[in-house]
DNA sequence: CGCCTAATCTGCACGAGTTGCGAACTCGCA
DNA sequence: TGCGAGTTCGCAACTCGTGCAGATTAGGCG
C-alpha cells in the first residue's frame, strides 16, 4: 500500500473525499507486515478515534481493495487485510493463525502460462505449517492439538 | 476421497454409523472433480434423498474433513470441499468463480523447507484469473466487469 | 428376530461476519 | 461562506455455519 499522502492524492485524484478516518486507516495500514481483520483495525482505530464507526472501517478497506492497494488473504474465518502488495507468499500457523509474509524461491519456475484456457491473473502460495514459537509450546506433540488462538496476526 | 465402500469401513472402524445419509453423500463426493459447497450438495442430495437435513450436510462434511478424506478450499464466500485429496493446485475463474484442478509443474523447485524458524505441513497454490467460457463471453473487454455467477463448480 | 442404547438426524435458535439502507453530516470547490 | 456530492454512522438484514435438544435409528447382543 502507498503511504498516506500518495493515497490522499490517489483518492482526491479520484473525486473521492479525504476524511479523518480514511487518513487514520491509510496510517494504521501503510508500512505494516500485518494481516489484520476489519475488526482488528476497528479496534486499532478507536483507540485513537472513539467513535469511528466498523461500517466505515469495511467500507474503507473494501475502496483500498478495490484500488489494489490492499489484498485480501482468505484463510478460513474472517477476511484478512495485506498492505504488502508487493510479490509474495504468506506462512499460516495452524495453531496460532499468525500469517507471516515469506519470499519463497522457485516462484517463477511454476508453470502457470501452462494451464490451457485459462488467462492467469495472479498466483496465490500459501505455506500451512507450525510457527517456531507454537512448536516450542508444544513439544513433542501433536502441535494443532491445543488451539491457542492469541496473537495472531 | 476414497470410494464408498472403502469410507463404509473406515467409519464402521472408528465405532461410527453408516446411515443412509451419510452413504449418498459418500456417492455424491466420490470420484468427482468439482468443489463444492456445504449448500450445493445439500442441494443435490435433496434431490434424492427429500427431507435431508442440511445440518447433516455440514456434520459429515466435517467428519470427513477430519479425516483427511475431504479438503477445504477458501476462496472467499463460503466454504469449498475437495474431494480430490492428492496433490494438485487449483485455477479460479475470478468471473464466474469456478475452481479447476491443475497440476502445475515446477511445484518441487518452491523453496519451502527454506522458511525458517516454521514447520511446513502443506503448500496451496491458487491461480487467479479468467476462464476460456468467461474470456469468450466477454471478448476484449475487463473479465471482471459483469459478473454472472452461473455454474461454477 | 426384537431390544436397547449410543450415535445420528433434524429443526431451530443463535452467533459471527459482512453488507444494504437512509438520515445526518462534512469535505472541498465555487 | 454556501452548496452538494460524497461520506459517515447506526441499525436492520443477510449469509454462512454451529450449538442444542428432542425424535429417530444403526447395529451389536441375547
Ligand atoms: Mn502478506
Ligand atoms: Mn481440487
Ligand atoms: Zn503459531
Ligand atoms: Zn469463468
Amino acid at each position: 500500500m502507498r503511504n498516506p499522502a500518495e493515497l490522499t492524492d490517489a483518492f482526491r485524484a479520484k473525486g473521492w473525499k479525504v476524511t479523518p478516518q480514511r487518513q487514520l486507516l491509510f496510517r494504521l495500514l501503510h508500512d505494516t507486515d500485518r494481516h489484520p481483520t476489519a475488526d482488528a483495525l476497528f479496534v486499532e482505530a478507536s483507540g485513537q478515534m472513539p467513535g469511528i464507526s466498523l461500517r466505515t472501517v469495511y467500507q474503507t478497506l473494501n475502496d483500498l481493495v478495490a484500488m489494489d492497494e490492499l489484498h485480501v488473504v482468505n484463510i478460513g474465518g474472517s477476511t484478512r487485510f495485506d498492505p504488502n502488495t508487493a510479490a509474495h507468499q504468506h506462512a499460516v500457523c495452524s495453531a496460532c493463525g499468525t500469517i507471516r509474509d515469506v519470499y519463497l524461491s522457485g516462484v517463477d519456475g511454476l508453470g502457470v502460462a501452462e494451464v490451457d484456457d485459462f488467462h492467469p491473473q495472479r498466483t496465490r502460495i500459501t505455506v500451512t505449517g507450525v510457527c517456531g514459537r507454537c512448536a516450542d509450546l508444544t513439544p513433542t506433540r501433536r502441535p494443532t492439538g491445543s488451539h491457542h488462538k492469541e496473537n495472531q496476526q
